[in-house]
DNA sequence: CTGAAAGCGCTAACAA
DNA sequence: TTGTTAGCGCTTTCAG
């Protein structure tokens, strides 16, 4: 058995009260118990026991991470930003994966009604059509996060990135460069992200010079074979396109993928820009152009905006959203 | 205020008793107060305290998964199969990142012996020279399973994979390709991998039959910018090697670097093989070598070993370790 | 400044 | 089959 306060309590002849009071640094109590106390509770290794100070406190000094998946390197990068802040003030990190499945998402939210977590950052899943989920966790009490992939309709912070700029950005760059047969690649209609993107590919095109310049949208989805084959029939058609926007990392990897296979030159027979986080893209043949996002910056700030809520009980979370700049990396593939 | 089993309680004229049991199914509940019990706990949707009964039950259904990083895509693939299995097995998954950090590995290992969590995995740092803060939690009563990078000295479950065998494999494959300087790029020397990749190196080297097959083991270590230099004064030098493994992922991006400043061509000039899961292997220029271990089977079998452990109290750890096999995946860079 | 005691929500003897 | 009760280890009034 681990020691407890009881413990402290016995051999120091002290009250349990007096214990916990000096280990929490209690005006209450004299400088000269206070040391006695930290002094054994050093030397015993005491560490307190979180589920009855929780059960107490009604607090858990834990957060919940929400996410799709952390396959991607954009998630990787966020889950050390926010492990980050988290350490830093105290709180303990758990790991959830929906596999961008919705039910999942539910049944995993739905836990949090009952106080295991302090907070929730929460990146939804591609399914998502529908936030009652969140919603109800929201009127449950429990401060709710988004970053990156957020539902609209609720009303607390999201921290995300200017997709629409970027993308806007990235097209613009891509006509700069002479193409016009542009693609725009797109993973889950009803994913905030997809549509930010896609929103800035289309205002770009709208705004074009050269009416000869076309736009089109390629749905993608989550299965890779699929992702590949629809990629293959893309390129190989007679007049395939001369310019390719990813929405998000996965979808880029197939179109190397074909470019290979079909022999086509990139970036002379096509360009290429993706958003990823990937830190091999400039290694890749040829290095490939990005939108790059603040990966570790959002999830530092998606802690940090949940931290502020958890300090101050009534600071409310609606004026709290923050939108992070993705850079724009030209390389090779442009 | 979740709502709780005294709230059902009165609700259903029962007593808390009766409500606990039912909810457990115990047999010693008739099936009409069962059903009347589940019935109104779905109805207010019911989520048990879980300080409550961890508190009671000395028992938290969580589990810490301890991370050097999860840039790497090795653990963001284990994360993915560890909470594959701990999701079906009804655990919740606390993630810890050490950063490469003793100091930081021993704090969070010490905050495990008051009960917060069941069982740990962990994948020890880089730092990690000395078991005592694994042991001592392990002595505490919590379970432990090592994965990936293991301590040894510790008699625990260790689920590795064949790492001397899959370097010796790859080692003979650059011979074979008839490579004559052959350099080991190394991480920090007192990581399991490592040597064990090293020893696999050393044999095939000690095996040789061409004795003017030179070897060379090149020290790197954790800093991205450091690495870029060890390997640009490396490639720089008249002696060249034309064979080079990377023992660990991050070191095989400088490498691709520096042969693209130095206009090396791979894999003419020189031959890569790297240790790594990334998915981008194969669209890189040229497409890599790889031994690819099997990052989210080792997940989901430390979890799993983990779990056996925690479901029947008595079995013993120690003779638990399993050996997965990776993969040597041959490409264009040899 | 220190201590006694109640109680957080749940489980598990033990009684009824 | 159901209910009563005593804690799990901690925090927090309230008394001393």
């Amino acid at each position: 058995m681990a020691v407890k306060i009881k413990d402290l309590a016995s051999d120091l002849n002290l009250s349990v009260a007096t214990i916990s009071k000096a280990l929490k640094d209690s005006h209450e109590i004299s400088p000269e118990t206070k040391r006695r106390v930290l002094e054994h509770a050093r030397k015993l290794n005491y560490t307190p026991n979180p589920y009855a100070s929780g059960l107490r406190k009604r607090s858990s000094k834990t957060i919940a991470v929400v996410l799709p998946e952390v396959a991607d390197s954009f998630f990787s990068q966020a889950i050390n930003g926010i492990e980050d802040v988290a350490r830093e003030m105290g709180y303990h990190v758990l790991i959830y994966l929906t596999h961008e499945n919705y039910s999942k998402e539910c049944e995993i939210l739905n836990e949090f009604k009952s106080g295991r977590v302090d907070g929730i950052l929460i990146s939804v899943s591609g399914e998502t059509i529908q936030s009652n989920h969140i919603k109800d966790v929201i009127n449950a009490g429990v401060p709710v996060v988004f970053f990156d992939r957020v539902c609209e309709d609720v009303d607390t912070a999201k921290i995300t990135t200017n997709d629409a700029e970027s993308s806007y950005g990235a097209t613009m760059h891509l006509i700069a460069k002479g193409c016009i047969r542009i693609a725009f690649l797109s993973v889950s209609e009803n994913l905030s992200i997809n549509n930010r993107r896609m929103e800035g590919f289309n205002k770009a095109m709208a705004e074009r010079d050269n009416k000869k310049i076309t736009a089109e949208i390629v749905q993608c989805g989550n299965d890779g074979n699929k992702n590949l084959a629809i990629v293959s029939k893309l390129l190989k058609r007679k007049k395939r396109p001369d310019g390719i926007i990813a929405s998000v990392e996965k979808l880029i990897t197939p179109v190397y993928q074909v470019c290979n296979i079909e022999k086509l030159t990139i970036p002379s027979d096509i360009k290429l820009i993706s958003f990823t986080n990937l830190q091999t893209a400039f290694i890749l043949n040829p290095a490939l152009t990005t939108i790059t996002q603040p990966a570790f910056e959002m999830g530092k700030m998606a802690a940090t905006v949940l931290f502020k809520a958890l300090k101050k009980k009534n600071i409310s979370l609606k004026k709290e959203s923050v939108i992070l700049p993705s850079a724009l990396v030209m390389r090779n593939s442009t």
